[in-house]
DNA sequence: ACCACAACCTGGCCGC
DNA sequence: TGCGGCCAGGTTGTGG
């Protein structure tokens, strides 16, 4: 569910709840939610401290506190962290809950309960094979060519791999294609650098707009669906071209979209405006 | 190093 | 109404 620009969405709220509040109490109400240490340990080691800033990383929430080390979040497909009175009866699929020094509780709920908890000394120990922030300067047209070169695989394929860029998901991978009118299927060694060029600029126009639009809310059930911490849905969902339409027409020239699966994902592109025609090779 | 795929979980929806 | 099958915004581990 959430990707880069919901995550930037959810820690801007965040920032002005939690920033400066100090931690009363912690419960660990699924112990599985915390990573590489028991439940209890965890719970110690954050009860008392400060939250002293908030950061994002990939798709990674990041909570530096008054020790030194970080409390570092990850929602995976279904999480949500919202703050609401302490008061407040316990939502469903709710697994965590940390109680501050104002009366308010930060609730962690995930349906799929695939999300997770760290504490660590610094940040990188979790994200420190993260590819570049694509909207940072680090993240270049020529960064990113150099990146595909000699990988086989479906460019869409390695557009997921947080380890080539961090933050693009399902969502944003096939929005940035379709803008840059790559074929998703496209081995990734075949893009030109004047490919590349087209592709950085579209990844980041489209995470700019959903960032803007406070990200993307799909499908009915607030169980399963992004809402920021403050309650809302995001509106990018309006905005997309190809995302879930298949079969309804191309916004730029009306052919069908298509769905066909890449890496066990399902992708969704227009066969017209995102052609390949690869180069015809000599033979004997 | 690269690549394919099962696994982790639950809920919703669709067809029979 | 029930049940099976398939779908889901992400990542990790395993094996070739």
């Amino acid at each position: 569910m959430p990707e880069l620009p919901e995550v930037e969405n959810t820690i801007r709220d965040l920032k002005p709840l939690l920033v400066g509040r100090r931690v009363q109490e912690v419960q660990i109400l699924w112990p599985r939610l915390v990573h590489g240490k028991a439940p209890e340990a965890f719970a110690v080691e954050l009860t008392g401290r400060q939250i002293v800033n908030t950061d994002r990383r990939g798709k990674y929430l990041l909570f530096p506190l008054d020790n030194g080390r970080t409390w570092v979040v990850h929602l995976r497909m279904t999480g949500q962290l919202h703050v609401v009175s302490a008061q407040e009866e316990l939502e469903r699929h709710v697994h965590a809950l940390l109680t501050l020094d104002n009366g308010q509780q930060v609730r962690y709920r995930d349906a799929r309960k695939f999300g997770r908890f760290y504490l660590v000394n610094g940040a990188d120990e979790v994200t420190a094979q993260l590819g570049p922030e694509p909207l940072s300067e680090t993240f270049t047209p020529l960064e990113l060519f150099f990146r595909l070169q000699g990988r086989r695989n479906a460019v869409k394929t390695l557009l997921l791999d947080q380890r080539v860029v961090a933050g693009l998901g399902n969502i944003y991978a096939d929005e940035a294609l379709f803008k840059a009118g790559i074929d998703p299927r496209r081995p990734a060694n075949t893009l030109t650098q004047a490919d590349c060029n087209r592709l950085h600029t579209a990844i980041r126009q489209t995470l700019a707009a959903a960032i803007r639009e406070g990200g993307s809310s799909l499908g009915g059930s607030s169980l399963t669906n992004y809402r920021r911490p403050i309650g809302v849905q995001g509106r990018f969902q309006q905005r997309h071209q190809v995302y879930q339409r298949a079969g309804q027409p191309c916004p730029v020239c009306g052919a069908a979209i298509e769905r066909v699966k890449l890496g066990q994902r399902s992708t969704h592109f227009c066969p017209n405006c995102q052609r390949y025609e690869p180069p015809v090779v000599q033979s004997g």
